[in-house]
RNA sequence: GGCGGCGUGGCCGAGUGGUUAGGCAGGGGCAUGCAAAGCCCCGUACUCCGGUUAGAAUCCGGACUCCGCCUCCA
């Protein structure tokens, strides 16, 4: 049985389906006004690997994933630059694309974009409006909170302990200060769609809300996103079902943060790295490798030292995927459970990272143990095993597939100059002629190969 | 003020009562023509103060630090 943590319960727990072997699952995604950011690449990560997962487990999973694009700082931006906010938007959405396939985050099922659900979105407010749960004043349409009761399950508080921000001007018109937006009536030069109560723009809230229900109906299975959605995001779509009295998610998934030092990474604080920065010079697995060496409710340190750090541990993987000439897996590629059978010590290792991965997605501890099986793995062939040793190889290859981990070196095809040197220097070597052996290597070395010596002969690779 | 979380060896990062998590870096060794890769060995850590226990990083109480959320945020 596949566990995880419910935010709403604050405990693991089964994560059970509406329909049986299928799982119904929604992430928040972008709103598309900027490059991609660390945050973005981690949520997407971790989302993705739990996807991968639970295929691997043989559940059919439908996977959705918008993108907001329409909102106050697409329009701003759009502003600055003098250009129009759906400009903006599918310039993003295309970097967003482009960092998703770099990092081999698997395309979700359904992409919702919440202009295209307006019309869902005004008939929505409509109804709120007609139960007065919704009440129009100067600026917009806001929701009332008070309406739905058990408003604060997700902040982990009741509505009336929590405290709203002095240093913000709340709008004298609202009800209480927690009431959000559903509808934001329109400024001059500002994009905007008709409704009964006012021409304008979705509020975040309602887009998501909508989207997902949209999509996956009433009460789906699990709704994901970045911790800092938690509250008041989810909290607010989550009323806004009550309200209209739809089940709405049955299970609550939320991610750590990224840090930067001991702070959060995070737009207001301007302290973050673009995941497009970090992809032009980071082998892109590492960062994967970084997200699953935590678990995915820890913050997690991203710095220049802790990728190098995992860079180098990849190292350690490509070897041995070099060494049994192992598949690659991932991208949008799923590894299920049935594609292998192993016996013996391969199949011993599936099975144990498999009760790891099962109770919450224990990944540094699924990633702990295949490491220890890298070494048992050369161990084995280097004591004359090698069957076993090739199969215990490919169960490591096997279960980081099924995390989305390619466990493969980039392919260098060597020049015909560089092959000539590697069979001059073979028979060098052959001829115990270590001087000019050496020299071969020296001249290998400094076109950027890295030598070694095998039963096969020399044998050249890239770092 | 409310709510939640963290504090582990040089670094990252697991671990809810007893045996080395794992990775990276460092030291020693095996192997190798010499290397590389690989393998073996090594550091014996757990914020502080009390307590419970035969035994605690792990449970309880307290203190301190740091971080986060409380109408921008993944």
């Amino acid at each position: 049985m596949l566990r995880l943590y419910d935010t709403i319960h604050g405990e693991v727990r089964d994560l059970a389906t509406r329909d049986p072997g299928k799982l119904s699952m929604y992430v928040c995604g972008p709103t598309v006004y900027d490059l991609p950011h660390l945050g973005h690449g981690r949520f997407t990560l971790v989302w993705d690997v739990a996807r991968r997962w639970f295929s691997f487990r043989g559940l059919d999973v439908r996977y959705v994933s918008n993108i907001t694009d329409i909102d106050d700082n697409i329009i701003n931006r759009a502003q600055r630059e003098g250009t129009t906010e759906s400009q903006v938007a599918s310039t993003y959405e295309n970097e967003w694309w482009e960092a998703m396939s770099r990092i081999g985050v698997a395309r979700p099922r359904d992409v919702p974009h919440a202009t295209q659900y307006v019309a869902d979105m005004v008939s929505l407010i409509e109804s709120f409006l007609a139960e007065d749960v919704a009440y129009v004043i100067s600026d917009g349409v806001y929701f009332d909170t008070s309406c739905v009761a058990d408003y604060g399950l997700l902040a982990g508080q009741p509505l009336d302990s929590l405290r709203a921000d002095p240093t913000i001007e709340a709008s004298q018109e609202k009800r209480s200060p927690f009431d959000f937006a559903l509808w934001k009536f329109s400024k001059p030069n500002e994009p905007v769609w008709s409704a009964s109560f006012g021409d304008g723009r979705p509020g975040w809230h309602t887009e998501c809300v909508v989207m997902s229900l949209g999509l996956l109906g009433d009460g789906f299975d699990l709704h994901c996103g970045g911790l800092d959605l938690k509250f008041p995001h989810h909290e607010n779509e989550r009323a806004q079902a009550q309200a209209a009295r739809r089940p709405f998610a049955q299970h609550w998934g939320h991610n750590g943060w990224v840090m930067v030092g001991t702070e959060k990474m995070s737009k207001s604080l301007g302290n973050f790295t673009s995941l497009t920065d970090l992809l032009e010079r980071t082998d892109a697995r590492a960062y994967r490798l970084l997200v699953i060496r935590s678990h995915y409710r820890s913050p997690i340190e991203v710095s220049p030292a802790t990728v190098a750090d995992a860079e180098r541990a990849l190292a350690r993987l490509d070897t041995l995927a070099r060494r049994f000439e192992l598949p690659t897996f991932g991208g949008e590629q799923f590894v299920t459970q049935n594609d292998y059978v192993f016996s013996g010590r391969a199949k011993d290792l599936v099975t144990s990272v498999g009760v790891l991965l099962d109770e919450d997605l224990n990944t540094p501890l699924a990633v702990g143990e295949l490491f220890d099986a890298v070494s048992s793995a050369n161990t084995l062939a280097d004591e004359g095993e090698p069957v076993e040793a090739a199969q215990l190889a490919l169960a490591v290859a096997v279960v980081f597939g099924a995390l989305g981990l390619a466990v493969h070196s980039a392919v260098h095809e060597p020049t015909r100059d560089d092959q000539a040197l590697v069979s001059a220097r073979d028979d060098a070597r052959s001829a115990q002629n270590w001087a000019e052996a050496d020299r071969l290597r020296d001249e290998l070395v400094s076109r950027g190969w890295i030598v070694e010596d095998s039963a096969g002969g020399t044998r050249i690779r890239r770092g």
